[in-house]
DNA sequence: CATATGTCCTGAGAGC
DNA sequence: TGCTCTCAGGACATAT
């Protein structure tokens, strides 16, 4: 589940891994089927062994390392993490990358279920092969004009119109629900009926819980996977209004109880009265 | 072209 | 207790 805010944190919690020179890649004994790892890690190994880490950033949902002309770009999806610390267990741990001391430092690639992906490729082609056509600007960095004219394109509802990454990148599942709770939206609305007024309303929404999320570094949910670098869980659920909040009374207006329906296979939690 | 659906994966929890 | 079933959802491939 890591979003914007979940990624964010990770890179900020490996940023001293900056100025470090990669000595070893490894992809420890794992008992389950290997992540994908592109393009394999033999050559991953050769172009990045003793090459220095010279930046480390966030691209939509992906950490992106950067290493002499090199990206090496972690995937997290469902259930990854990017770790400095030891992980939760060594069965689920997919890829390890030592630096060179003193002191002994390595970066881990945790993913419970496997769905995350590791890919290297040249720096210069990152806009071909990952942005163009697939991602959108940044939540954070999207301007109110083209938040308000993207998602007046679609006739999507609104929920399923944030989740879409060409759209606009970043958001996911729990922040698309609190984001239109605050912004007072019912999830079920057709994107391109919204007016400029109620979506410049859900862009202020939008940037206050994913800044104060990061404030919190995160959400970590009931099942407890999301960790930031260091193995320390997010504390942003204590403030979610609605998500996975289905059945319990709603925190806004004290009166309706927090309604969980589906859309395009994903939950969605609302409040009927609130939201309209 | 836009939109909808199926798929990958493991672990937790429900129900019997 | 131990089995089976369902669900969690990011992003891509394939279908409509």
């Amino acid at each position: 589940m890591p979003e914007l805010p979940e990624v964010e944190t990770m890179c900020r919690g490996i940023r001293s891994i900056v100025g470090r020179e990669i000595e070893s890649l490894r992809t420890p004994r794992c008992r389950y089927r290997p992540i994908i790892i592109q393009p394999n890690l033999a050559t991953i190994r050769r172009r990045l062994r003793g090459q220095v880490v010279t930046d480390v950033r966030r691209l939509g949902k992906r950490v992106v390392l950067h290493a002499g002309r090199w990206a090496l770009i972690l995937q997290p999806k469902m259930s990854g993490l990017v770790l400095l610390e030891q992980p939760p267990d060594l069965e689920h741990l997919r890829l390890r990358i030592e630096f060179a001391g003193p002191p002994a430092c390595q970066l881990q690639f945790w993913d419970r279920r496997g769905l995350g992906t590791v890919e290297l490729m040249a720096i210069d082609e990152i806009e071909r092969r990952i942005v163009t056509g697939r991602l959108g600007p940044d939540a954070l960095e999207i301007s109110k004009d083209d938040f308000v004219q993207r998602l007046q394109s679609t006739r999507r509802s609104i929920k399923v119109a944030l989740l879409d990454q060409k759209l606009l990148a970043g958001v996911g599942n729990l922040y698309a629900s609190e984001m239109l709770h605050v912004a007072r939206i019912a999830p079920q609305i057709s994107s391109h009926q919204l007016s400029r007024r109620r979506l410049a309303k859900l862009y202020d929404a939008m940037h206050h819980i994913l800044l104060a999320a990061i404030d919190h570094e995160g959400s970590t949910l009931a099942d407890g996977t999301y960790r930031n670098a260091l193995n320390d869980p997010g504390g942003y659920q204590q403030h979610h209004l609605v998500y996975a909040r289905a059945g319990l009374n709603c925190k806004s207006c004290q009166r309706k109880e927090i309604q969980r329906i589906v859309q395009a296979q994903r939950s969605t939690f609302f409040c009927p009265r609130c939201q309209k």
